[in-house]
DNA sequence: CGCATATGAGACCGAATCGGTCCTGTATAG
DNA sequence: CTATACAGGACCGATTCGGTCTCATATGCG
C-alpha cells in the first residue's frame, strides 16, 4: 500500500517550492537542489502544472510557480495530480470493476476507511508539512 | 497507493471467516464461495497461518480456523500478512534506503502521517467489517 | 495398512505497472 | 534570432504482481 516514489518525489518538490512560495523555479534548479534527475522532475512538474497546483511560465528565465498559497495545498491534491485518485481499494474508485461486488459485504465499511485516510491527506497541508511537530497537531487525534 | 488486489481479496477471505469464527474452512470451500481462483486462496491461507491470524488443521477434515477473535483481528494485521508492513513511505519503514535523507526536511511530518493512516487500519477489526455502519462510528471522526 | 484429503514450502511465468529517458514542438526574454 | 524553459508524448528496461503448478508432509477414515 505504498505511495509511487514519483509520488514520494512530488511531496518533496512542493515542500520545498513552498519554503518560498513567492519564487519561480525551473525543473532543473529544483532537480540539482533535491538531487534527484532532471527528466523525472521534469515530468513531475509538468503533471503537477497540469492538475493545477503549479502555474508554469515559458520562455527563458521562465519556470513553475505554486498556483495557490502553500496552506491551501494538500499532501492528497499532490498524490492525486501523480498517482491518481487516491484510495485503498479499487471498487471505491472504479466501481463495477471488481469482481466481487454482488457477493462481499464489506464494500460499504472499506468505503469508511478509505474516506478516512484520504480526508487525513487532504486535512495536511503543505505548510503543514514544513513547520515543526506542533503544526501537525491536527492529526495526532487519529492515534488516540 | 492502492493496497494489492492479494491484500483485498485477503480482508474478504477473513470477513467471510468471521462471520463464523468457530467453524473450519478448507482453501478450496472459501474459494469456491467467494468466487476466487483455488490457487491464490490457497496461497493466502498460507501466508494469513503464517503470521499467526489462522491456525492451520492438516489432514482429511482439515482447513483454517481464526486465530483469534474476529474483534482481536484488524485490517493493519490482514494487510501485513500479505504485503507486508503498511506505510505510505518508504523511509519510515526501510530507514537509510532514501537517498534523499539528508536534505528532506519532511521525513519526519511525514512519519506523522504514515502512524496515523496505520492506526487508523488498526483500530478496525473483522468484527466491525461484518457490522453494520454503525460499527464503523468509531472511524467516522477521523473525518470531522 | 493405505488411500483420500488438505495444508506447507517454494519454484515458476506472463503481464502489467513503474521509474526513468528522450525527442519534438512552442512560447518568451533578451 | 537565439538561448532558455515548458508541453506533450513516445519509448524502454526493470521490477513487481497476480496467478499457477509441483512436490512434500500430516491426518482421518475405511
Amino acid at each position: 500500500m505504498r505511495l509511487s516514489k514519483l509520488a514520494d518525489y512530488a511531496t518533496v518538490l512542493m515542500c520545498r517550492m513552498a519554503a518560498r512560495p513567492e519564487l519561480t523555479y525551473s525543473a532543473s534548479q529544483l532537480a540539482g537542489e533535491a538531487g534527484l534527475p532532471p527528466p523525472t522532475v521534469a515530468k513531475l512538474m509538468k503533471l503537477l502544472a497540469r492538475a493545477g497546483l503549479l502555474t508554469s511560465l515559458r520562455g527563458g528565465r521562465g519556470g513553475y510557480l505554486l498556483a495557490r498559497g502553500p496552506e491551501a495545498i494538500s499532501l492528497a491534491d499532490v498524490i492525486r495530480a501523480v498517482d491518481g485518485p487516491p484510495g485503498l481499494i479499487e471498487c471505491s474508485i472504479h466501481p463495477g470493476r471488481c469482481s466481487l461486488e454482488g457477493g462481499c459485504g464489506i464494500r460499504a465499511n472499506w468505503g469508511v476507511v478509505n474516506a478516512a485516510v484520504i480526508q487525513a491527506l487532504r486535512d495536511v497541508s503543505l505548510e503543514q508539512m514544513n513547520g515543526g511537530p506542533a503544526a501537525m497537531a491536527g492529526l495526532r487525534r487519529l492515534r488516540d
